[in-house]
DNA sequence: GTATGGATGTTCT
DNA sequence: GAACATCCATACT
């Protein structure tokens, strides 16, 4: 527990963040595992919250990864235990949201894709200009910018336990991918209308 | 609904 | 200079 924890507690009713002993260490297994809980982000005007109804793998060996490569200054959280942030920039103009996996000093994590908003709409809103409230976190770029994980502002990120059950779960390959795109370990909640990507992968 | 192209900034060759 | 885990507006079926 860091000092930053003590100094300003979460608000006393907020989801309790699930335990690191519960998430699997495998990447796909996370991936899976991830699809129906809920990503929570406290920001000065509030909770903003989520189910989460899409991920994606990026494991050991996959060539699709950050971490493929080698360890590097932008990648290095991908390296630590389970349950990390990795957030980057992409095309200069979205940022992406990863848990790392697997063990320590090994490189691989979950993309998270895609959200069915629960609490604090209305502050998703402000960083949003949409028309359709489906759109409000759907794709990996949309749901930073909803929960404004921009790098620069104050503010706690967990994943807390889904109330219910999450439904069934689809598989796919996974979306805007060059390299290894015949793996199917794109993970989505079926017939959710917050899952982004074409209706052909969400069959 | 699907298809296409431009904008955008960081990383790595 | 190229690649890139995207988004948005626009055009079309």
């Amino acid at each position: 527990m860091g000092r930053a924890d003590k100094l300003k507690p979460a608000r006393h009713d907020a989801p309790l963040p699930l335990d690191r002993s519960e998430l699997p260490i495998d990447t796909a297994s996370l991936a899976r595992y991830l699809i129906g809980n809920v990503l929570v982000r406290e920001l000065p005007e509030g909770i903003a919250s989520g189910r989460i109804v899409e991920t994606e793998a990026y494991g050991v060996g996959d060539a699709a990864g950050h971490a493929y490569r080698g360890l590097t200054p932008r990648n290095r959280s991908l390296f630590l235990e389970r349950g990390y942030a990795y957030v980057y920039l992409a095309y200069g103009t979205s940022y992406m949201l990863n848990v790392s996996s697997e063990t320590p000093g090994i490189g691989a994590g979950v993309l998270i894709r895609a959200l069915e908003p629960l609490e604090g709409i209305a502050i998703m809103l402000l960083a949003r200009r949409i028309e359709r409230m489906r759109d409000l976190a759907r794709g990996p770029g949309r749901l930073a910018a909803a929960l404004r994980i921009d790098l620069c502002r104050q503010g706690p990120l967990w994943l807390a336990r889904g109330d219910d059950e999450p439904g069934e779960i689809g598989q796919s390959t996974r979306i805007g991918i060059s390299r290894d795109t015949h793996r199917r370990l794109r993970f989505y909640l079926r017939n959710c209308p917050f899952v982004s990507g074409p209706r052909s992968l969400n069959g």
